[in-house]
DNA sequence: ATGGAGCTTCCCATCATTGGAAGGTCAAGG
DNA sequence: CCTTGACCTTCCAATGATGGGAAGCTCCAT
């Protein structure tokens, strides 16, 4: 099949198709004699794995290894789930970071009025003329 | 003041307050006889509260916005408030996002025994041989 | 006057993805 | 047979926020 008929059976656009190539992320796909791209049901399957990779967060390189990981019929679970759960603290890393400023934010959201005055804890959080709110 | 005290002072990098100028989040700073930028303490202040707004998450067009509103004396703090409660949305909705994708993956890791086996129901998941943890 | 610290501009890289231009290939229909 | 339109090709550029570094200038202390 060519490339755009890979991309709507894996979900990745043909784009990304590409790019994954260009970069070494798949191996390059085979050519008719149009120079256009064949892909058959395995590279369906590898675009796809890519695919719910991507969806669950896991970075180009992260990818790579989880390639070469699914390639290894002799790796140890061991090894995939220590990615998976270095994957997972970083996920938490992030969700802890971004809690952190939605919390501060609630909070000054919370005491300002939002009438038609100018007076507003958040601008004035931001301009630092009062002390930033230091909750943990 | 030069823009390496500046930095120093309202926690901006050179290179950041370079990049604010030439993107015009902030005016042209003031020269010296020898080209060098010349800050004054309302500059710092200004830098200060750019990165008070990128701590919090704030996009650049979002600080955009919350310079002009800084600025305006009659602004109301309802039209602060929108951008920030706009912006907590935000945060969330992508705290969301890293959610499902370390619930979906904890769960995987958990179901994994992480021995020197390979079957794996991380690698499983991903390359679509059983049907994906659908939990919401 | 020389060294070094700090400044200047400019270009490039990151990360994953998208957009578009210019042009080649193929099938169907007039 | 020729056109049209859908598909493909490569290449270049942009996104957002930041970092790295080169080449060259300024300033101050030794």
């Amino acid at each position: 099949m060519q490339i755009g008929e890979a991309a709507e059976a894996s979900g990745v656009t043909a784009k990304m198709i590409r790019h994954y190539e260009a970069i070494g992320l798949i191996p390059p796909a085979g050519r008719r004699s149009s120079n256009y791209r064949d892909y058959g049901a395995d590279d369906v399957h590898r675009l796809a794995f890519i695919r719910r990779a991507r969806d669950l967060g896991f970075s180009i390189g992260e990818i790579r290894e989880l390639l070469r990981l699914w390639a290894d019929r002799r790796r140890s679970s061991r090894d995939v789930k220590a990615l998976a759960l270095r994957h997972i603290a970083e996920l938490e890393a992030k969700i802890a970071t971004l809690g952190e400023m939605r919390a501060t934010l609630a909070h000054l959201a919370h005491c300002c009025d939002g009438d038609s005055r100018p007076d507003c804890p958040i601008i004035e959080s931001l301009a630092g003329t009062v002390p930033p709110p230091h909750r943990h």
